[in-house]
DNA sequence: ACCTGAACACCGTTCAAGT
DNA sequence: ACCTGAACACCGTTCAAGT
């Protein structure tokens, strides 16, 4: 045994981090184990510890290609040419549709993992605001003339609660009586708070 | 040993959560475990299944617990003499507070754990409900003249977005440059959103 | 140098056996 | 009837030892 050099270490973290999101999307976060990922790259549980620091920052790897496919997801929804709440509305629709179909991979993203406290890397910080950067985009023509700032700002409270109406539906926290569609929901917040910011402002 | 019949079922139950819930707040949920809490009271692992089906049953008794401490906080703090938007942002600040005092047992809230797609028990989703209904009472005065639905709707909107902004702070999603904080994301939010709402309609 | 596999200290869950 | 504690099938993580 030993000294296989089959694949260079850049070559197992992409197969770990491969068999990693298959297990997640096939059998759920649950099933995410150190010897499940091990197992289905062909190697034993130590060698991914020569590659990931442990477990957690394995799947901090995996949430930054999580974020990665997210971002181009969508990407390829928003019609650029379509006018700017349309688009708000069209990002909203794709943010909610790739939790549904992605479900475990999503969820994944916005578990309290690691460490509660300490912060992100920035290279995954990185990855988050690329994905603000889209909302930015399309918010800037409605907002531009409040400054950037106000459009940063915007972005991310708009973003945050689109997010929050997407997990909580997703998890089952607005199950109660009477309740609207996910898109209902993204589409009275939008237009309201566009309503109110570019108003008052 | 055997037949100790010390403490009733209930009493059990009792002492688990409460144990359940001083691992949660000290130690953190990943300390949350089936020997830990049957440690803590005295017990034996096996004992802990006669009294819950599973952890996962543990955990969304303790959840609810969570539910109802929740409610009483936002109760307590909220002043029903201010005027609806006040109260309504003093329910905002007063529910991140919550989450920044008792993170781990907030965010335990919200954990994707026991059965994604699985419905929750209807006791639970009643103390859903008893939180979102402090938010409709603020919000009615609003726009009450639209309607019992529109209040319904409203509250699931906003309430969710506020959960959002608050879930993305706590979680660090949030850390990139230039942001604002928590209770201002909720204030812009609460603002514009009303703004909208009470205008169209 | 690279990888193994056994070991350590844990898990959740079950259930025969004790009183 | 109530509770135990040992057992089963797992965990994450480490590291001496093999090639």
């Amino acid at each position: 045994m030993a000294r296989r050099s089959d694949h260079s270490r850049d070559e197992i973290r992409e197969m770990a981090l491969a068999a990693a999101a298959a297990i997640v999307e096939k059998e759920g976060s649950r099933k995410l184990t150190a010897r499940s990922v091990a197992g289905a790259i062909g190697y034993t549980v130590g060698t991914l510890y020569l590659v990931f620091r442990n477990l957690d920052d394995l799947v901090l790897h995996l949430n930054a290609r999580t974020l990665d496919e997210l971002h181009q997801w969508l990407q390829a929804r928003v019609e650029s040419s379509a006018e700017p709440r349309r688009q708000l509305q069209g990002l909203a629709e794709a943010y909610i549709d790739y939790a549904v179909c992605h479900t475990a991979r999503w969820n994944l993203l916005f578990d309290s993992v690691a460490g509660d406290d300490s912060e992100l890397p920035d290279w995954y910080l990185a990855r988050l605001g690329k994905v603000f950067g889209l909302i930015e985009s399309a918010l800037t023509p409605l907002v531009a003339q409040q400054g950037q700032e106000a459009v940063v700002q915007a972005a991310r409270v708009l973003w945050a609660s689109v997010h929050g109406i997407c997990t909580l539906k997703i998890r089952h926290r607005l199950d109660l009586a009477g309740g609207q569609s996910t898109g209902e929901m993204a589409a009275m917040l939008i237009d309201n708070f566009l309503e109110g910011f570019t108003k008052t402002g």
